[in-house]
DNA sequence: CAGTGGTCTAGACCACACT
DNA sequence: GTGTGGTCTAGACCACTGC
């Protein structure tokens, strides 16, 4: 009911075909849908400024007020930004104001250290068929190429988390160690950079373990040293999955917070 | 500079007063400090209708679309919740959609449990002078009144969660462990309808740890079983802390899901 | 049917940034 | 100054609810 509604809506012609193939939701919605599908085939990239609301008014032929809509909720799910006077910009995990967003360990003293994970390793990167539980995480065919990154996150000289990271072959083609390691940079900045791939959204699950025998060795902890296990699915647009991440944490100066709404 | 201009705003003569004593944003802005003031006044109480769009717009003298943009405001962050044709209401942790909103604990089979706490078990409900941590945290003078609360949660008979709550004693004025137990709604509800107080927002802090004794005799594991320690800081209106509560979660069978947006 | 929230428009003006 | 996002208004119509 919602289709006739808009496909007759006299003020936006253009877009009865993409409501016949798209969504049956307020207009809002499928400005909203368009802006996300051009953000999906990069044709602005991170970084860059996106027409202004005018501009995407006259191109979807609706008033102003409804593209600031659908640009207002893309901004809320940080996938735009915008700086008035100045435009509304891609959204990349390059700028420093939002560098680490999905990591959530803080130190117990905020003054510690200042911010920013002090001394990354990175122990290897592997281009693996992947195991199946890999391969149905990531929406893959058993079997397919993925690579597997490890690395330790060290804090003041102190080893503090130890990654186990899953990547998509097909997307990741050419990563190496040695990239991984000359690069400076928050790894989904480069990702953004290099890849083309763009984190949007994750979800985590944590749990506490003991650690393994490995991760006594890479974190130098006793083998009942409790730490904190967080199991990381990382999507770009459309909710696909991009990565497959489990950290293990030590939580002795640190602790991982959560703000509930 | 804004002051100014909402002060010169013929639209809205009525709020140069409230402009000039209280803030100098946004016209949607005071009014949604306005609403939010009734909020923490009770003047509508938890489920209640509040007055509709049209009307807040008459009594606060500006658009119906400024009414609108503060409540949206106010929705998104939980305070209020639309229900289209029907009005605007005030949230309450008693709506079942949303019980158990700040419990982010989930079983690793979803099908495992049909949601909600199986048992609640109030070990104790004490009146206790402040320790000093405890009055530092619930913003209380050292030595004033405090409750503290313990209880154990089992899902499937399996104890689970043991928690360590402080609350503040002039507000928990008559608190007491049969009430509690007596109870059969979430905590959070009984604290709206039998003390006024909602809780509105919430800070946790995770770390692993191993249990104390006393933890391992309520739980019954081993003391060398890795647990989840989850700090909360709980706010009612205006951030004022409302509730301290230390737990400890097993997450054999269970996991803390948390999502990053 | 009347009343509520939800969407959309059109136009005005403000605040900010660059040049 | 010009162009951008940010606020505010007024009025129209749609969608849902309950009498």
């Amino acid at each position: 009911m919602n289709t006739t509604t808009l496909t007759e809506n006299t003020a936006s012609p253009a877009l009865s075909t993409v409501a016949a193939a798209a969504s049956f939701s307020p207009l809002y919605q499928q400005i909203k849908s368009l802006v996300l599908q051009s953000l999906q085939a990069g044709e602005w990239k991170p970084g860059d400024p996106i027409p202004s609301e005018f501009e995407l008014a006259a191109r979807y032929k609706v008033s102003q007020g409804t593209v600031r809509k659908a640009i207002d909720e893309l901004a809320k799910e940080h996938l735009l930004v915008r700086r008035q006077g100045k435009g509304t910009f891609v959204a990349t995990h390059a700028e420093q104001q939002v560098q680490f967003r999905f990591l959530k360990l803080k130190p117990d003293n905020p003054q510690s250290d200042a911010q920013g994970p002090a001394e990354r390793h990175i122990i290897d990167c592997k281009r693996l068929r992947a195991p199946t539980p890999v391969a149905q995480v990531l929406g893959l065919r058993a079997g397919e190429a993925v690579f597997q990154v490890r690395r330790v996150l060290s804090f003041d000289q102190v080893p503090t988390i130890f990654e186990d990271i899953w990547l998509p072959g097909a997307a990741f083609k050419g990563l190496t160690a040695e990239r991984l390691s000359a690069d400076t940079r928050p790894m989904y900045a480069m990702f953004e950079s290099d890849f083309g791939i763009r984190m949007v959204r994750a979800q985590e699950r944590l749990r506490a373990v003991l650690p393994s025998p490995e991760v006594c060795e890479w974190l130098r902890v006793a083998s009942d040293t409790p730490l904190l296990k967080v199991e990381r699915m990382a999507f770009t647009y459309h909710d696909t999955p991009m990565e497959w991440r489990i950290g293990v944490y030590l939580t002795d100066t640190r602790h991982y917070l959560n703000e509930l709404n």
